[in-house]
DNA sequence: AGTCGTCTGCGACTTTTGTCTCAGACCGAT
DNA sequence: ATCGGTCTGAGACAAAAGTCGCAGACGACT
């Protein structure tokens, strides 16, 4: 059974008082998936909104070509299919977990009435939703006005904790909008300026202000 | 002054009664903009949010080397601005007025207030906001997977109320991520091929079912 | 009617990105 | 140790997108 405190990770119940959570809690299920496993699929619409307690999940939109543009990756604390619970269409992205994911579950409809009864949790989700937007913002400048180079710079940077980023040129290619090769002839030229060293499955960043460098020398 | 009947045309107060919408009125007040102008700048933190009476406004983002790419073109009923208001970041983008537009403006935190008092209100704009999250998705698959003619004929089809769309080929460009002569020149193979007429100012579509097979070839 | 600014047409050229193809390297499992 | 799958390096080529430069056309305004 879900207790109370495993939702206190996530910011959006900080509004709700224990007792609530309690409530809130009973409703909700707790559900692991496999690497590599779908959450959910694009067109499809579950009615029910996730919460990521452990893991890595990826949010990605696929081409009728199979390629695919990652829109964001989530960690522990975020939620998604949020915007299919609130407007009734189908989800626009796919959910994929990229390690050992648990979720927990909750019916939307249960959210919206928690809503009604406590309108801070929907100035919380407001507030949620509004770094959803302004991270599409930014992907859409990404994609509108940078170079792969200089985006490829940028993810590197976002997404090497402590030093590398753990990630095939495939994923990195996917999550900068382009194909492995490119990917691939890009990464080797940081390479060869120095600026990262090119491992199996992972990029060790090895001058972060030169990557910075990089993605403003289009400027 | 403003009568809660003037706001009625916007469905996120639905849920308000007339009184209530009175006291909301109160608070609002009108601007007006002449066509060019710039209603709020990227970067900027206005604590307001807008609505949309009359007119059409554009809502893009700025690149170093002054390029621009449209997000959304706004006609009344919308609202802008509200990602800033609820997250207290700058906003992610700028809004121009595109003809003789006139909005209505209310408060961030009278908004907030309104908010806890009406949950069903957060519901709307939740709504409404999921609309927008929508909308920028579909334009992150169309700047990652389709070509220039692709997304041209997709924009001349939404665009085309009555059977022609009044922009001039730069508006054209700015409105799928790319400069005028590649617009160009694309619009002009369309033109060859039969399936629009240029004019100055104005780009006439001629056949809808042809724009709709170019949007498919692609597949 | 003339002038100015905006809008358009269009060609030559460069750069960037994408496609195709293959070979070698690495890793885990048998 | 060998095998198969995944990951990577790399080159040739094609296509798309962007840059530059310029000329003409149209409209608005004086």
């Amino acid at each position: 059974m879900l207790a109370s405190a495993h939702l206190r990770i996530f910011r959006l119940f900080d509004a709700l008082n224990d007792a609530t959570l309690g409530v809130v809690a009973a409703r909700m299920h707790r559900i692991h998936y496999r690497p590599g496993e779908q959450i959910v699929h694009e067109g499809e619409q579950t009615g029910e909104i996730f919460f990521v307690e452990h893991g890595r999940v990826r949010l990605a939109c696929t081409a009728i070509d199979g390629r695919e543009q990652v829109l964001a990756m989530l960690r522990p604390g975020a939620s998604f299919n949020l915007i299919s619970a609130f407007d009734g269409q189908p989800n626009p992205a796919t959910a994929r977990a990229m390690s050992v994911v648990q979720c927990i579950v909750l019916p939307a409809d249960t959210l919206r009435t928690l809503i009604r009864q406590h309108p801070e949790l929907g100035l919380a989700l407001l507030h949620d939703m509004a770094g959803q937007v302004r991270g599409l913002v930014v992907l859409v400048e990404d994609l509108a006005f940078r170079s792969v180079r200089e985006r490829l710079a940028r993810q590197l940077l976002q997404d090497a904790d402590g030093g590398c980023a753990e990630a095939t040129q495939q994923e990195l290619a996917e999550r900068t909008g382009t194909v492995r090769e490119i990917a691939g002839r890009a990464l080797r030229q940081l390479a060869q300026e120095g600026l990262v060293r090119l491992e199996r499955g992972r990029v060790v960043v090895l001058d972060p202000a030169g990557l910075r460098a990089v993605i403003a020398e289009h400027a």
